[in-house]
DNA sequence: GCGTTAACGGTTCTGTGGTTCCGTTAGTAG
DNA sequence: CTACTAACGGAACCACAGAACCGTTAACGC
């Protein structure tokens, strides 16, 4: 992709960066509200204030679009709470995404959001790197758990903290069980159980 | 939905049938080749020799008939294999929807299986209903596994399956991570381990 | 400021996914 | 075997997502 051939690559100031933020936002609400499917540039361009073309011109296809909000969601990080044991952590970290996704508007959100990724390998990677880098921000806890010896030593910090999240978006995605908080904790407890006892340690 | 209402209640036998069978494998066909998006109803109506007419009268959405294509499949059911102990047997498992999910059939059938039902309750509490059966089917083996003491009693049997399944899926879906033997072998280890300590009592 | 042109936006046009219409084929009851 | 009609299938039709065109606005370099 050369720069100069996507617009809003040579001007990024003023109104090209103030249209990409309301064009995200609004892509965002539809999201939201109509999930993945169902979903047009017309649309998201009207509720943006923005000419139909623009959105066209600038993202192309509704894939391009998510890839590029993922790529902004990506930016913006909270940050992770430390409560000086693993399992405190890890349970802080389960009950932050239990939480995100029972949210009535980050849940379908996410929804849609993996969804889209499932079609199109450009959003799929923008959807890697923005889990890559919720990752990375809890990896040090493990860490730190590693530190204090409470799992062993070459124990892999990413496969722990993807360990806390993966029941929980089994349940949003595939089983359509509960999401409530007895099962982040329960989720936080496998994690930690499985790391205290060397799972975890990287070959 | 009346049952009158709804081509193919009436006469099921013959010709309907044949229609439907065929239909569903064009359908997975074309979820496999095209994912969820990209996909009309008239391509699926031609790859399965059949009038485009008959598939939007007979399942009006695409995502109707992945919701009519989950439900066949949740009929088609593998046995599971008995290994004596319980991380014998989940890794038996873990390996089994490993080997399904890097298939190069399967595994982008089941992303485009999921992605549909994101956006379509009916569709959503299909996939829910094939998982359910799935699950179901090897729930015995953490049951004997109370038996032998290997596991505390009251241990939820359905949780302890999922557990296994979930970091695959999160792998599939979400972190685009490998899925490779090593995962699906942690996979079963941190769910055994974790059951064997209690964590998936039901309280 | 001023000029250049990147980027925006209204309008028109077009390809195609989906619907409707109606004639044909073949299950099923008797 | 015959009659009845459920279900199929080809063809014409329609709505609308997305492309093309071209005039307008406003970034950014000087």
């Amino acid at each position: 992709m050369v720069d100069g051939s996507v617009p809003g690559t040579v001007r990024p100031g003023g109104r090209t960066a103030r249209v990409r933020e309301s064009v995200l936002r609004a892509a965002e609400d539809a999201l939201t509200e109509q999930g993945f499917t169902g979903l047009d540039l017309a649309d998201i361009a009207r509720r943006a204030g923005v000419g139909k073309t623009t959105v066209y011109r600038r993202w192309g296809t509704v894939s391009g679009l998510v890839a590029d909000l993922l790529a902004d969601m990506a930016e913006q990080s909270a940050p992770r709470t430390e409560t000086g044991t693993l399992l405190g952590d890890l349970t802080a970290n389960a009950r932050l995404v239990q939480r995100t996704l029972t949210d009535p508007r980050q849940g379908p959100l996410f929804k849609a959001l993996i969804a889209a990724a499932t079609g199109d390998t450009k959003t799929a990677a923008a959807l890697h790197r923005f889990y890559d880098v919720r990752v990375r921000e809890w990896a040090p806890c493990v860490r730190q758990a590693a530190d204090r010896g409470e799992v062993p030593e070459g124990t892999d910090p990413h496969e722990v903290i993807r360990a806390v999240s993966a029941p929980l978006y089994y349940h949003l995605l595939i089983s359509g069980g509960r999401l409530d908080e007895a099962l982040a904790v329960r989720a936080a407890e496998a994690a930690a159980t499985a790391a205290r006892a060397g799972v975890f340690v990287r070959p």
